[in-house]
DNA sequence: AACCAATGTATCAATTTGGTACAATGGTAC
DNA sequence: GTACCATTGTACCAAATTGATACATTGGTT
């Protein structure tokens, strides 16, 4: 179990760790044939889920250091900037086709820490010298993707020993300007809190009133009243109850909900809280 | 007079044309000294201005072409890249300390039609050849800029020979994924709404409640109710009202209002309509 | 002086929101 | 079984916001 400020879930399977390998490989390859990669632009994804009652982000810790980061990578030359954030989601966790978008472009100077850029690359054990591809200098765009926390396969990448999700409110340190990425994520997030996007990709497919409204708690960051939220939710018309009921520890039992089929269209403009 | 399709209008003046030869020159040398810039990625703005309760777009012509583009450029390795945004935003309308936001990074692998890219660079003199750093592969970042039209003055770079502002709807074809950026720009435009900073930006200092209406219903693209509006508008307590009046034209004078001086917070979230 | 269209304001019904009350319920304790 | 209880679903009311219409004001035209 990982710990960090108390804040840290091991979701790392047997299987990630097959994964891991194959990718560890893959990764070196990488190094070798930086020609591949279109220069100057990286990619970090926020990747988030919600469990017990909190929003999580996945992070990775490059081997052999403390060092925490957000999974990123590269663009292919081959590749659309959206195809390679979606292949990068899709190494650490094993998720296809989920819900993913970009937020931001970050380009200042100095985001990247040398030294600590320099640290990282001994501590997996690669010497570069300061005109390696590597270290010039890179702007990097932003994506935050919405993936159910239980099916997620948190795995990392060659350069980290693990991959794991941490709550959002306790955060380790996180190298370079990573702190801001998430914290700018958030903000979006927020912004777009709209419509059905963010529950129907971070809950599972049926779920209580009760976590629906503790996830949007979460993400706005305040209480909101239950029986308002309740009858908000219920009149939207986005929500179908399913027959079935709750059965587990005391109490009434609460009805289960799901979301209804969308039309294509999105209400992206309609303000919901 | 610049005409396309009817919406565009020329703003350039003597003044402009001093600078345009200035930028000529500066362009000129950039070519040469393409080890300056950080490589694969490009800034694109999307210069907003209001003028006969239109919305206009700031374009540059290529020269010896009919081409039309969003005015862009590179980003020096020794610059931020929102310092880069603000430089090329002053380049084309020698304004400073304007309202300017990044709202997308544009990732296509075939965003850019090389043979129009060649095109470009054969009208304006420049053999380059495949392997010439301009025609690698680039992402480009977009900027939406807010201007006052009347205080902006356009003025083309080295490699165009017309800076001028365009209506929003009648845009002539633009090159590459320019459209696509103008429409998503104005997408997060619309979603960026609240608050005060549209208006204190893209209108002159003092300016009459029609006006402010018009603004935003062209920006919302629906027409709001008047005397609602106003109400609202008023009720929000950003405005306050200059108590000279008008003097113009036919039938009775409206007031005018200027923004109030805001608190450095910002009510980010706040809905408007 | 009569008129007129644009402006500022008032008003009222419909809707939405904040907040409280209360009945229903599924389990626990005894 | 019965009393109890925290949680859930719903009802209800007052306050605030919004949609829509009416109307008084006014600067200039004819």
């Amino acid at each position: 179990m990982v710990q960090w400020y108390g804040g840290c879930w091991n979701g790392t399977t047997i299987f990630a760790k097959k994964n891991f390998m194959e990718h560890r490989e893959a990764h070196l390859e990488h190094l070798e044939e930086d020609q591949r990669f279109l220069p100057s632009v990286s990619i970090d994804c926020v990747i988030f889920g919600f469990h017990d009652n909190q929003l999580k982000v996945l992070l990775v810790r490059f081997r052999n250091t403390s060092l925490w980061a957000l999974p990123g990578g590269y663009i292919y030359l081959s590749e659309d900037m959206d195809s390679a954030a979606n292949r990068i989601l899709e190494e650490r966790t094993a998720l296809k086709g989920v819900y993913l978008e970009q937020f931001y472009a970050f380009g200042q100077r100095e985001r990247v820490d040398q030294s600590v850029q320099r640290a990282i690359a001994e501590a997996i054990n690669k010497s570069i010298s300061s005109d390696h591809w590597i270290s010039k200098r890179f702007i990097t765009v932003g994506y935050y993707a919405l993936v159910d926390f239980l099916k997620a396969i948190p795995t990392p990448d060659g350069s980290s020993d693990i991959c794991d999700w941490c709550s959002l409110d306790a955060l380790p340190p996180l190298v370079f300007d990573h702190a801001v990425i998430v914290q700018k994520a958030l903000e979006m997030l927020r912004l777009r809190l709209n419509n059905n996007l963010i529950g129907s990709n971070l809950l599972p497919e049926t779920f209580t009133m009760q976590e629906l409204q503790s996830l949007y708690e979460t993400i706005l960051g305040e209480k909101l009243l239950r029986t308002n939220f309740h009858r908000k939710m219920l009149s939207l018309g986005i929500l179908e109850r399913v027959e079935k009921k709750f059965s587990g520890r005391a109490h009434k039992a609460p009805y289960l909900y799901r979301f209804k089929e969308q039309k294509e269209e999105r209400l992206f403009l309609e303000k919901v809280f």
